[in-house]
RNA sequence: CGGGGAAUGGCGCAGAUGGCAGCGCGCACGGUUUGGGACCGUGAGGUCCCGGGUUCAAAUCCCGGUUCCCCGACCA
């Protein structure tokens, strides 16, 4: 097993070592895109079903749309055509003749979905629509990264059409808590929810909300976006309602979506120099246990108790792995851990004759980590520990997270704080400011984040009143 | 898309001045090993990124292209 570049040394060597090494995904012979092995799929897997969960407990339903779109679909709305536009994938030919309307390959649904919903909504009856979807979409990326930003990517694009504007927006937060929730919760990991400004909306939405996390190299990742579409779409493709009052009304529309970007933010959040730290709630392998032996005689002692002890683990609701490779203990661990396999059980002939194991947490490597407990009652305390070990994640990368926010009321002490973290700072939300702070900081506006004190201070670059501030760092 | 770097076995790399394609790790088999990345032996594995060109001869030189990495612009 090769060791891989130090996180400290080269964050992105770092990054992409991990991702060869722990077997998550490889490149495909197509530019900017990858193909995700079982290992990396698997634990996308977990995410997608504890998200979809979320979804459904919230009242959501989901659905498949086209991969196709029509290029009309796109101009219906301008500013959607516009932001879009340099990044389309445009079909021309199909079955060896020139198509006589090119189609999109998708780049987002809101279109086809929006004339989908324009057939269906008849009545204030028919409202809300709450749909999901499961797919992939294309966007013909300049620059690429694994997970972060392929040209292909697989994420989940929820649509949701309402009566009122009122309605709608209580429709974005909620999404964008449950985003929060699912990060927290399921991936240990933490972020702030807030407003995008002005300038980083998506092409067609009234307002933009995102959650920023802190990765590792202290920037950030935008790991998921809550739109409030307004009636923008609604009016480009007459998605109207018959009120109680008999008026024909424009539905107000929303969109959200989360990718497995996220899964890239799981890596570089938690991850170390001995490689992958996996949350317990999404790791493939909960558990792994390393029999420890000399010789056959020591082998069929140790085999029978370390099947059994498998079994139980098994049948308790752990997902396990018992490691019977002809391999040295020392390069099972180190091959685990790069996997980021959050507990590891490891039983020798010291630890039958005590009717004991070694448990180790990957959270804390190490002898700090590491435990000799009974074999008894070995099921219930994994599943007691499996919880501490997401919580000390979810801690640590809070503490990292905070502990690299500066509060900033100046420019200069802005620009000092975006070289090695973010800088929270009252801005005035104009895309004038947003443009200096990329030009001279090559930092962007994160977000304005929705828990913050009341209070008023001068931006930090126009010198004008405001009432907010805003996180500022250098991104993904 | 602009600037810079790179591409040789699965991974990491060496192969001035053109002249038999190599090393370490990994992989297969046999043996000895096994409580933090074991060792010995034998062996398999190559379109030297692709396409042209120069040359008796190209991994090496020239032209064109592709992909990856880094810094920008653009974006989830």
């Amino acid at each position: 097993m090769a060791k891989i570049t130090p996180r400290s040394q080269d964050f992105s060597e770092w990054y992409l070592d991990i991702i060869r090494e722990a077997d998550l995904a490889d490149y495909a012979p197509v530019r900017g895109c990858i193909v995700v092995k079982p290992y990396g799929w698997t634990i996308y897997e977990h995410m997608r079903d504890y998200l979809d969960k979320r979804f459904k407990d919230t009242g959501h339903v989901n659905a498949a749309f086209p991969l196709f779109i029509p290029m009309s679909f796109l101009q219906k709305e301008a500013h959607h055509v516009e932001g879009f536009a340099p990044e389309l994938a445009v079909v021309t030919h199909g079955g060896g003749e020139a198509l006589e309307e090119p189609l999109v390959v998708r780049p987002t649904s809101e279109t086809i979905i929006g004339y989908s919903y324009s057939q269906w909504i008849k009545s204030y009856r028919d409202l809300p629509v709450l749909i999901n979807c499961w797919n992939s979409v294309v966007r013909w990326e300049k620059r690429t990264k694994p997970f972060l930003r392929t040209m292909e990517f697989y994420w989940q694009e929820g649509h949701t059409a309402h009566a009122t504007h009122e309605e709608a927006l209580e429709e974005v937060l909620r999404m964008l808590n449950v985003y929060y929730a699912h990060m927290r919760e399921d991936c240990a990991l933490p972020g702030f929810r807030g407003r995008k400004s002005i300038n980083e909306r998506f092409a067609g939405a009234i307002n933009t909300f995102s959650i920023e996390s802190m990765m590792g190299d202290k920037r950030s990742l935008q790991s998921c976006t809550s739109h409030d579409l307004g009636q923008n779409f609604a009016r480009a493709f007459e998605i109207k309602y018959l009120d109680r009052d008999n008026t024909e009304k424009y539905c107000w529309t929303t969109s959200w979506g989360l990718s497995w970007r996220l899964l890239g933010a799981v890596i570089m959040v938690h991850g170390d120099d001995q490689g992958l730290r996996l949350p317990p709630k999404i790791a493939p392998i909960q558990v792994v246990i390393v029999p420890i032996f000399k010789n056959d005689a020591e082998k069929s002692q140790v085999m029978p108790v370390a099947d059994q002890l498998y079994k139980s683990l098994k049948a308790s609701g752990l997902r396990v792995k018992l490691d019977d490779r002809d391999e040295t203990p020392g390069f099972k661990f180190n091959d685990w851990e790069m996997r980021g396999v959050p507990v590891r059980v490891e039983i020798g002939p010291k630890d039958v004759a005590n009717h004991s194991v070694a448990l180790a947490r990957r959270d804390a490597p190490g002898k700090a980590g590491k435990a000799f407990v009974s074999q008894d009652g070995l099921a219930e305390r994994i599943h007691a520990l499996l919880p501490e070990i997401h919580a000390s994640l979810l801690q640590q990368a809070e503490a990292f997270q905070n502990s690299n926010i500066r509060e900033c009321f100046t420019w200069d002490e802005v620009k000092e704080a975006v070289q090695d973290g973010w800088a929270l700072a009252p801005l005035e939300d104009n895309p004038r400011n947003d443009e200096r702070i990329r030009e001279e900081l090559t930092a962007k506006s994160l977000n304005f984040p929705l828990d913050q004190p009341e209070g008023e201070w001068v931006c930090v670059v126009s010198g004008r009143k405001v009432r907010e501030r805003a996180l500022i760092g250098k991104s993904y």
